[in-house]
DNA sequence: CGTTTTCTTGAGATGTGTCAATCCTCGTGG
DNA sequence: CCACGAGGATTGACACATCTCAAGAAAACG
């Protein structure tokens, strides 16, 4: 009933379309879904950080396309018996429940960064976002520098944010240029003043703690 | 514990960061849920429908801006005795998780559409969705012309789909002229092909049906 | 090393945004 | 009943952010 997957950093988990006997959730790496248009546009719709859940109790079938972006470990349940201790465990859907209602308030936000934002809003946007993320799951100092290293190529950025490769990496160019980010290599960022980086998302920064 | 409201055409229910001691579920009419940004750009982030629900259980704020687009009529529980009923009646988060994967599944194919859709496929995928949503709610006779009112402003549209209320006013007389679909009047809607409404969508529009 | 993938940068094209004028449509009050 | 006003919608001219196409540079990899 339950076991584990591996897989390396590239290779396809699933393909949309394809069925789909188990829901899972990622142990460690990072996954991607994303949907595929015919003539190839591509948008990325949801980023899998260890302990996110993948798959849907009563569909057969998948409906992305869900990528490994480094190395991945899956914890796998088969469908049936999963579906059945949704019945017989109230905390499994309530909890199952909170997790999803999670996700769309980020699908929300995201939304809102696909089509209102600048290219440059939407970088530092997601700069942000990675740099909150992986502080949640623990890999950061509380204090000092914040820095990392991104999982996403230049591309995949794109397909996160809605724009094409080369915007994503002249808007990269001009956050270095003007200091806001430093490249210690292409992959690995250095954020000198986070606050600095949180004035260019265009979202609201002092309303955020509501009393 | 469970009462009515009802709100005019316009009026707003919640702002954003607003106390909300309630969930609710609509009755009838139609209702948005809205971000804001700072400088007024805004991105509508839900539209709801009669049955669609409102609210996080846990979250004493709205996170949303929530206005009613019609005449509307909304049915509300105290928040704190919902939750109970959350407990001990397991059927009820069940039916919540089952309703919010909906809805995150809505949220996804919205972000295609901001993140990777022009104006015109934006246009037909907004009219494809308002027509199909008002047949599955009995609306709609289930062959022959289609036909609808359209309860959302050149403005909402706009906010929906990312664009400008220019562009879509541009872009509607554009699918007019194509003939594509018919205006009775500003509001009215008539598509004589619902298959080239679909073909103007971008989306994949034979591979639907999976085997 | 060669080879391939990824990334950067430039020049020019284009889709959508901006600003502004005008036109409907419909409700209201004279 | 008509004139008026206000909000909504349309259209035009132009600006500009982002995309497209293309050439190279820099890393990654065997």
């Amino acid at each position: 009933m339950k076991y584990y997957r591996s897989f390396e950093a590239g290779q396809t988990v699933i393909w949309s379309g394809d069925k789909m006997d188990f829901v899972a959730s990622v142990v460690s790496g990072v996954a991607t879904l994303t949907k595929t248009m015919e003539d190839g546009r591509r948008q990325m719709v949801g980023l899998l950080l260890p302990s996110d859940f993948v798959g849907r109790p009563g569909r057969a079938h998948a409906a992305y396309d869900v990528t490994a972006l480094t190395d991945l470990v899956m914890c796998c349940f088969r469908k049936a018996p999963f579906e059945e201790m949704m019945n017989t465990t109230p905390h499994v859907s309530q909890r199952l429940l909170e997790m999803t209602l999670d996700e769309l308030d980020a699908a929300r936000e995201w939304m809102q960064l696909l089509g209102r934002k600048t290219a440059r809003e939407k970088i530092a946007s997601l700069l942000a976002i990675i740099a909150r993320r992986d502080a949640s799951l623990g890999l950061r100092p509380a204090k000092g520098k914040v820095a990392f290293d991104l999982a996403l190529t230049r591309e995949q950025m794109s397909d996160y944010l809605g724009l094409t490769l080369e915007t994503v990496s002249r808007q990269m160019s001009a956050l270095k240029r003007d200091g806001t980010i430093v490249l210690a290599s292409k992959r690995r960022i250095e954020i000198p003043h986070f606050d600095a980086l949180l004035a260019e998302t265009g979202d609201d920064n002092d309303g955020g703690v509501l009393t």
